[in-house]
RNA sequence: GCCGCGUUCGUCUAACGGUUAGGACGUAGCCCUCUCAAGGCUGUAAUACGGGUUCGAUUCCCGUACGCGGUACCA
């Protein structure tokens, strides 16, 4: 086998992507960046009752938001297809064969309600769970009648009586279970289909995985892959087992506590660079103080002896703050692209792309969420209707009438509606009538934007325009001084 | 119940035997300032518990507690 590195993250479309897939998958990729390796997505549909309609196109979809790029896939194909694992069912059946023919598999006719009554027995009498072998005492007789007789049955790995079965874990280091304790594991169901545990197994081999990185649920059936690799004589991948993502209670991260399907984030305003930058620092991190990545940097970064071993809490206000820190590396274009679709909807699209262009400027700094600078700003794009009521009684005093008149008719005749010719307008006019600037800075806010606060006031008012600004001025005068 | 894994500020985490236990988010205060943000400064707050080992334990070992995962013909 090549010492290529080759990864694979490998869901199940039983529902749409989980904020812990992605995070299982941008570990993988990152990791498969990191050593220039190939990142391959696998698709695990063996379980034919569970299936969701569109969950594959969720994967596919919200992978390639985030920036994870598939190497070998479903879509992209590779040398090592199928990437279905409904369409390698006749290399499953081939391997249960195999382990039939060479003892290390059985066939098992019991019923599901045989089975529900043994387990219930055993919980009872405080015995390991797992399956007492009552059809590996069958004789080849009786299961050779049974056989043709058509009765359905599953088979089943045969696990050693007295063993230990131990792995070496990338993130966990050495654990060890003891074969009494293992479960002789179904491989194919009495659907045909198999279950994860064969279908893994024998996909990640022929795909020539060269680490398995998944989540830590898994650990306790990694014994009954690695008895597998055994038995088929293959070579055992490294594994890494990731610590779980957890609610705020700690409890494993789960729906009713907040968003779990990550195509809830980008309508939120999420942008894909901050939920990367903040699922990759749930459980890993540079080993210095650095906080804020790209995915290149993550890239350049990463690697698997710097992840955690405990859960972590995905807590939204660091994806927030985040979700700011983006924002503001963002060029202005960049935030109008993401911004269109908001445009689009609240009516603003016919407004001048280049004007648009300037009031983000203004507002990017001050905003969570892209989608704020339209919920925020829109006394750019409209008279306001009304004024704040507490900004009135606390900035609008009963000489503000006659002082901004005066202001206004400066504002009509200024030469030059800048920044500084505006500064200069107020600076002067407030000395001449013996005032604060900030006796006419506040007012003006008020009456040009309705609200308090905002970008700093001549920037503001430069953006909007001579006409607009008079015109608003006037009004204000008349009706909150009325 | 059984098996496994884990446990540093509220949260994300650093410290791989010797630090005043560091940073970030949040939060509180101050500064800056035309408001709001941003930024700067300061404060707040943690090694689950009990035993060892050691000159010295957050760090190594054991136990307890608690949490989590698994315990399916689900993945």
């Amino acid at each position: 086998m090549s010492t290529e590195v080759r990864v694979r993250y490998a869901p199940s479309p039983t529902g749409f992507l989980h904020i812990g897939g992605l995070r299982t998958a941008l570990y993988n990729y990152l990791f498969a960046r990191h050593h220039d390796g190939k990142f391959v997505l696998r698709v695990e549909d063996t379980d034919r009752s569970r299936y969701v309609e569109g969950a594959v196109e969720d994967f596919m979809h919200m992978l390639n938001w985030a920036g994870i790029e598939v190497d070998e896939g479903p879509v992209v194909g590779g040398p090592f297809g199928p990437y279905y694992q409904s369409e390698r069912l006749d290399l499953y059946r081939q391997h249960v064969d195999r382990l039939l023919e060479e003892g290390k598999a059985y066939r098992c006719f019991c019923t599901a309600e045989r089975l529900d009554q043994m387990r219930k027995f055993q919980e009872k009498s405080k015995l390991p769970p797992k399956y007492d072998r009552t059809c590996l005492r069958l004789s080849a007789e009786e299961a050779r009648k049974k056989l043709e007789a058509g009765e359905p049955h599953t088979v089943r790995m045969r696990v050693p009586d007295d063993a230990t079965v131990g792995f070496s874990d990338l993130i966990r280091g050495e654990v060890a279970f003891s074969s009494f304790n293992i479960d002789d594991q179904v491989l194919l169901k009495s659907d045909g289909y198999p279950t994860y545990h064969l279908a893994n197994v024998v996909d990640d081999h022929y795909m020539q995985i060269s680490h398995v990185i998944r989540g830590e649920e898994w650990v306790s059936s990694t014994p009954k892959h690695v008895l597998l690799y055994r038995y088929f004589g293959w070579e055992v991948p490294q594994f890494a087992h990731l610590p779980l993502l957890l609610n705020p209670d700690r409890s494993k991260m789960s729906k009713r506590q907040g968003d779990v399907e990550a195509r809830a984030y980008p309508p939120k305003g999420y942008l894909r660079e901050a939920l990367v930058n903040f699922i990759a620092l749930l459980g890993w991190n540079p080993g210095d103080e650095r906080e804020i990545f790209t995915m290149e940097e993550l890239i350049r970064e990463f690697s698997i002896d710097r992840i955690h071993k405990a859960g972590a809490v995905f807590n939204l206000e660091k994806l927030n703050w985040l979700n700011t820190m983006h924002i503001r590396r963002k060029t202005d274009d960049e935030i109008y692209e993401l911004l269109s679709g908001e445009l689009e909807r609240s009516g603003l699209s016919s407004f001048p792309r280049e004007y648009v262009l300037r009031v983000i400027a203004l507002m990017k700094e001050r905003i969570n969420f892209v989608g704020e600078i339209v919920t925020f700003s829109g006394y750019f794009f409209q008279d306001p209707d009304s004024y704040d009521p507490d900004g009135v009684r606390k900035r609008w005093k009963p000489e503000t009438k006659s002082h901004l008149v005066r202001l206004t008719d400066e504002l009509d005749k200024v030469p030059s509606f800048t920044h500084d010719a505006l500064e200069a307008v107020f600076r002067d006019c407030a000395e001449a009538l013996s005032i604060k600037a900030s006796d006419l800075i506040h007012p003006v806010r008020l009456a040009v934007s309705g609200v308090t606060l905002g970008p700093g006031l001549f920037e503001m008012l430069e953006v909007l325009g001579r006409e607009a600004v008079v015109r608003r001025l006037r009004t204000a005068i008349a009706r909150v001084s009325a």
